[in-house]
DNA sequence: CTACATCGGTTGCCCAGCAC
DNA sequence: GTGCTGGGCAACCGATGTAG
C-alpha cells in the first residue's frame, strides 16, 4: 500500500517561482554535508536574508521529509528515497511525477487549467470541489496560491495578470497524464473498499482506466450527477467522452469533451441510442425502443428537453462533430 | 466501558513588513 | 500604494490519560 498522499502543500522560501531552485539547493547541501538540524537551520538563515524563524524553517524541512526528499539518520539529515531519485535524475518530469504522487490535487489543477485560464479564487474553488477533504476556507487564497506556485516553479503554469494559464509543458503533461496515472489510486481504494462509498475507481463500459484525479475533476464540474438520469452515486458514474477515446486520442484529457453519465446511460450514449445537440438538448435515436421504465423515463420521455449542463461545460464543437457521424440527427 | 480532559503536533489563517 | 512573503498564532485533531 502506498503511503498516504499529503493534503497540505508547503511553500518554499525564495518566492513564488523559485520553489524548485530552493529545493535543489537544499538537496545539494544535504547530500554534501549531511547536516544536523541546527546546521540545516543555520544554512537556511544564511541562504535567505529574511528567513530566521526555526519553526518556519522546520515546517519546510518536515514537509520535504514527508514527501521523501529528506530523511534523518543518526541525528543528521540525508537524502530520502525521492531526494536520491531526483538527485540522480534532476528533470522536471521526475520532480513533477513525485510531487503529483505524494500530493493531492496538483494533477486535477492542471486538468482544470487545461480548459482555460483561472483566477486564484477559481483555483481555490476547483480544488475544494474536486477534493472536498481539503476543507480549507474558500475565501482565503493562501492554500490555492502555494499549490499554483509549485506548478509555476515547475514551469507548468504561468501568471498572466490576474489569471493563471497552463504553459506548453503543462499541456504536454495533461495530454499524457490521463492514461499515465490511470491506476494511481487503485491500491488505496481496493484496500479500503466499501461498496457504498468507493468513488475513485473506473469501470467504464469498455473498462477504460483513467487518472482518478481527472475523473474527480470531471465529476466535480457537474456536481457529481449524471445530467440525464440524476444518478449521483460516484461509484455508478462514468466519465463519458463525447468524441470517443479510441477515435480521438487528442481529446482524451480534454475536460470539455467529457460529461458524467450513469453506467447505463454511458453505454446507451456509446451505442448511439441518444445524443445531445449544441443547445444541450437530448436527442433520441428513432430506432431506440425499450420496455424499461427507467430508460423510457430518463431518455425517451426527455427527448428534446434541455439538460442541466453549465454553459460551456461541454464544447459544442465536439458535440457537432460527434453528431455528424449519426445519420439520424 | 464511557465520557471527558489533557497534550502535542499539525495546518489553516492572518498580518506586519518588505520589495517593487 | 500594493502585492507578496515569512512569522506566528490559534483552531483543530488524534492519541493518551483519567475520573466516574
Amino acid at each position: 500500500m502506498p503511503p498516504e498522499r499529503l493534503r497540505s502543500i508547503v511553500p518554499m522560501f525564495g518566492g513564488a517561482t523559485s520553489y524548485v531552485g530552493t529545493l535543489e539547493a537544499i538537496i545539494e547541501y544535504v547530500d554534501e554535508q549531511h547536516p544536523t538540524t541546527d546546521e540545516l537551520v543555520g544554512w537556511h538563515r544564511g541562504s535567505f536574508a529574511r528567513v530566521s524563524s526555526q519553526d518556519s524553517i522546520m515546517r519546510r524541512v518536515e514537509y520535504l521529509e514527508d514527501v521523501g526528499f529528506l530523511a534523518t539518520s543518526d541525528d543528521r539529515w540525508v537524502l530520502g528515497p525521492e531526494g536520491e531519485r531526483y538527485a540522480a535524475d534532476p528533470t522536471t518530469e521526475t520532480l513533477l511525477e513525485l510531487m503529483c504522487r505524494r500530493n493531492v490535487g496538483l494533477r486535477s489543477l492542471l486538468y482544470a487549467l487545461s480548459v482555460g485560464p483561472m483566477t486564484i479564487e477559481e483555483i481555490g474553488c476547483q480544488q475544494l470541489e474536486t477534493h472536498p477533504e481539503l476543507g480549507w476556507n474558500p475565501e482565503n487564497p493562501d492554500m490555492a496560491l502555494q499549490r499554483v506556485n509549485w506548478l509555476r516553479s515547475l514551469g507548468l503554469v504561468e501568471k498572466d495578470g490576474e489569471q493563471y494559464v497552463l504553459s506548453d509543458e503543462g499541456r504536454q503533461f495533461t495530454d499524457t497524464a490521463v492514461e499515465a496515472w490511470a491506476d494511481s489510486e487503485v491500491e488505496i481504494t481496493s484496500t479500503t473498499a466499501n461498496p457504498m462509498t468507493a468513488g475513485t475507481y473506473e469501470t467504464a463500459v469498455e473498462a477504460r482506466a483513467i487518472d482518478p484525479e481527472f475523473r474527480a475533476t470531471a465529476l466535480a464540474r457537474f456536481d457529481r450527477t449524471c445530467p440525464i438520469s440524476g444518478v449521483d452515486h460516484p461509484g455508478l458514474l462514468d466519465v463519458a467522452h463525447v468524441l470517443s477515446w479510441s477515435d480521438y486520442p487528442e481529446y482524451r484529457a480534454d475536460l470539455s469533451n467529457v460529461l458524467p453519465l450513469s453506467k447505463t446511460h454511458h453505454a446507451a450514449f456509446d451505442r448511439e441510442l441518444f445524443t445531445i445537440d449544441q443547445d444541450y438538448r437530448l436527442r433520441v435515436n428513432p430506432d431506440f425502443d425499450t420496455e424499461s421504465d427507467l430508460l423510457q423515463r430518463t431518455i425517451v420521455d426527455q427527448a428534446g428537453e434541455q439538460l442541466p449542463l453549465p454553459d460551456g461545460s461541454v464544447d459544442t464543437d465536439y458535440v457537432v462533430k460527434h453528431n455528424a457521424a449519426l445519420e439520424w440527427v
